[in-house]
DNA sequence: ATGTGTTCCTGTCCGC
DNA sequence: TGCGGACAGGAACACA
């Protein structure tokens, strides 16, 4: 479900919540999402204060008071959700707890996070806050694509020779992290980049076009709250709105959305994924 | 080392 | 309405 620009408006919309807030109680309604959670978890997060809620990559980051920090993946269908908000089961009986709400944390001051996420493939893990860079789901994410090691030369650097199609790299964490399979269409709808071209016989110049536009879309989408299509929902069970701004992604026969351009959107599935792009503006 | 296909799980939508 | 199949914002893993 959720790229970069979804679980950044999520943690935003956790701050006021959860950050300088301790947690009173922690509620694990089952042993594991996508795997099984550490030891004591629940005990390990009693108690806590969150002193900050960062991000990296997809990953949201509780540091905790404890000396540990607090690793949430929200998977593809994953959400957090303030007071039940937002939640199938909200209309019937908000005090109950839904199918699909795996980790509950009640706060001090009364307010509930709740973790919900129908297909389990989420997580949640504890490590040292000194250590959590080399924890084993962080060790090897490339850099922040909205961030200062990520530039031309980098991405120029990290193409180079491979074989693989430029859609793939870009879907690849360890090149940039935070990209998923709505903006890495949009952003090569953007530059005129067809998926299928394989990334390393891109020219250097047509690869710097990417830096920017990754830039751009992703910060698009989080001015937009993210994008909802089927699962996501920011915290307050509210849709983002950035799906309105799709020039390609889900609109497969219909009209390319660049001004002058008649192409029809194509979809077609790379490394079991499904790509839209414009075989008319897209080379 | 690279590139590709499979797998985890539940829900929804579409065609018959 | 029911049933089967395709598909879904991810990414680790097994294998060529």
């Amino acid at each position: 479900m959720p790229e970069l620009p979804e679980v950044e408006t999520v943690r935003k919309g956790l701050l006021p919540a959860m950050e300088g807030k301790l947690i009173k109680r922690a509620d694990i309604r089952r042993p594991d999402l996508r795997w099984p959670f550490p030891e004591g978890m629940a005990d390990r997060l009693t108690g806590a204060r969150v002193l900050r809620l960062g991000r990296r990559s997809k990953y949201i980051l509780a540091d905790l008071s404890t000396g540990e920090t607090l690793i949430i993946h929200l998977g593809m269908s994953g959400r957090m959700l303030i007071n039940g908000l937002g939640t199938a089961e909200f209309h019937n009986n908000p005090a109950l707890p839904g199918k699909h709400d795996h980790v509950i944390l009640d706060m001090e001051d009364g307010t509930r996070i709740t973790f919900n996420d129908a297909r389990r493939f989420g997580a949640m893990d504890l490590a040292p806050t000194d250590e959590v860079e080399d924890h084993w789901l962080l060790k090897n994410l490339g850099p922040e694509p909205l961030g200062n090691r990520f530039d031309e030369a980098y991405l120029i650097g990290r193409l180079k020779g491979r074989n693989m199609p430029i859609k793939t790299a870009l879907l690849d964490q360890r090149i940039v992290s935070g990209l998923g399979n709505i903006y890495v269409c949009e952003v090569l709808h953007r530059t005129g980049i067809s998926p299928k071209r394989k990334a390393g016989k891109l020219s250097e110049a047509r690869v710097a076009t990417l830096v920017p536009a990754i830039r751009d879309v992703l910060g698009e989408a989080i001015e937009a709250g993210g994008s909802s299509l089927r699962d996501y929902r920011q915290t307050d069970g509210e849709l983002g709105y950035f799906q309105h701004s799709f020039a390609v992604y889900d609109r497969e026969n219909e009209r390319c959305a660049k001004e002058g351009c008649k192409g029809i959107v194509t979809r077609v599935v790379q490394s079991g994924r499904s790509s839209f792009y414009c075989p008319t503006c897209q080379r």
